[in-house]
DNA sequence: GTGAACATGTAACGGGTTACATGATTGC
DNA sequence: GCAATCATGTAACCCGTTACATGTTCAC
């Protein structure tokens, strides 16, 4: 699925421009999907140029003038035969794991440091979360109820982790300093350089 | 992080080969990394031109030989370097969770699908997680055990999840058939095509 | 006056995946 | 006989991000 089929399933839900895409991305798909603008505007002049959408420039009062779109009755079939057609994927790509999972390699305040950060992010997350679903609540459908309430469910579960482990990877791990490095093996290790 | 960080990374802990080295990625990292060889073999050969590991060509009886890789202290040094330096991203790219929030444009036998297939990947991860564990428990770091106990308790929250909503998704999301296709703003809708 | 929010768009770059090329052995 | 496992490597391709270009208004 591309960021192509993203917008037009946005536009589905109704009009809206290439900045307000944006903005819907950072408040509902949090959790599991980002695009930037460098793929959002493309995707749509696509999009237009294949005639699933139509924009219309809106003249504002000092502000940039906005292209809205709304989807096409082709663009309906579309999506819904493009969606209907996908095996979707899952992916994590966790750098911040990975990280985790060699944390005898780090010096010890930097380990802190990291980890703080990632709870900071979900913090952020999960109160974004909260105030998104005051707003949006009453109006949500029951699949985007069930996006977004598996994102928090996820989220949550994961800071309690963080925090509930957070001292104890800190405590055990601090073996590798950075200036005694461990030599795994000494065949290959020291036959090089 | 690239594949390069990530080789250098598993070949600190031991010498292995590329191939060794996408077994370790699918048995360790399943829940927050993967890579295919075509990003790990011309990771180690770059890692190996820049003087970070050796490699040796190890015949073998009956089966092409392997050229197992050794992380020299240059490359550990590099490494470490490397690793402190790092804002580590976390990211989560679910197309599943975008054809969930759109769930009202999908056949319910195809959503019924979609999701048994998402607990179907989930529960044998999990299933692996556990055989790996009683493998290689006793020889893991903190850092390892952390990283492997968060990816263990998302995906078991995860599981849970889907199990627990998705009778209701299914009863709730069958209102829009694909033939009733709901247009959502008239306005540009109808102007186009 | 400085930064954030509003607003659209392009081009270069990067990094990973997919597919291809090659080939032996073992188990069904 | 066919698929899977072992084993390495290359090249084309895709698609997304980053950075740049441009400009206004509002709040601090």
């Amino acid at each position: 699925m591309d960021v192509k089929t993203l917008c037009l399933g946005l536009l589905s839900l109704g009009d809206r421009s290439g900045y307000e895409i944006k903005k819907t991305l950072e408040e509902n798909f949090r959790h599991f999907f980002r695009a930037s603008f460098g793929s959002i505007y493309p995707a749509l002049a696509e999009l237009e140029r294949a005639g699933h959408v139509v924009g219309r420039a809106i003249p504002q009062a000092g502000r940039p003038p906005k292209k809205v779109y709304g989807i096409t009755p082709t663009g309906h079939t579309v999506l819904g035969r493009t969606l209907a057609g996908e095996e979707p994927r899952h992916i994590v790509r966790s750098e911040f794991l990975v990280l985790m999972y060699f944390a005898h390699l780090l010096p010890p305040d930097r380990l802190a440091h990291v980890i703080d950060d990632m709870i900071g992010q979900f913090e952020n997350g999960l109160w974004a979360d909260l105030e998104q679903y005051e707003r949006t609540a009453p109006e949500m459908t029951p699949g985007q109820r069930f996006a977004l309430g598996y994102g928090r469910a996820v989220v949550t579960t994961a800071l309690a982790y963080l925090k509930r482990h957070r001292a104890e990877l800190l405590r055990d791990a601090g073996g590798g300093a950075p200036e005694t490095p461990v030599v795994a093996d000494a065949g290959l290790a020291a036959a090089g350089d």
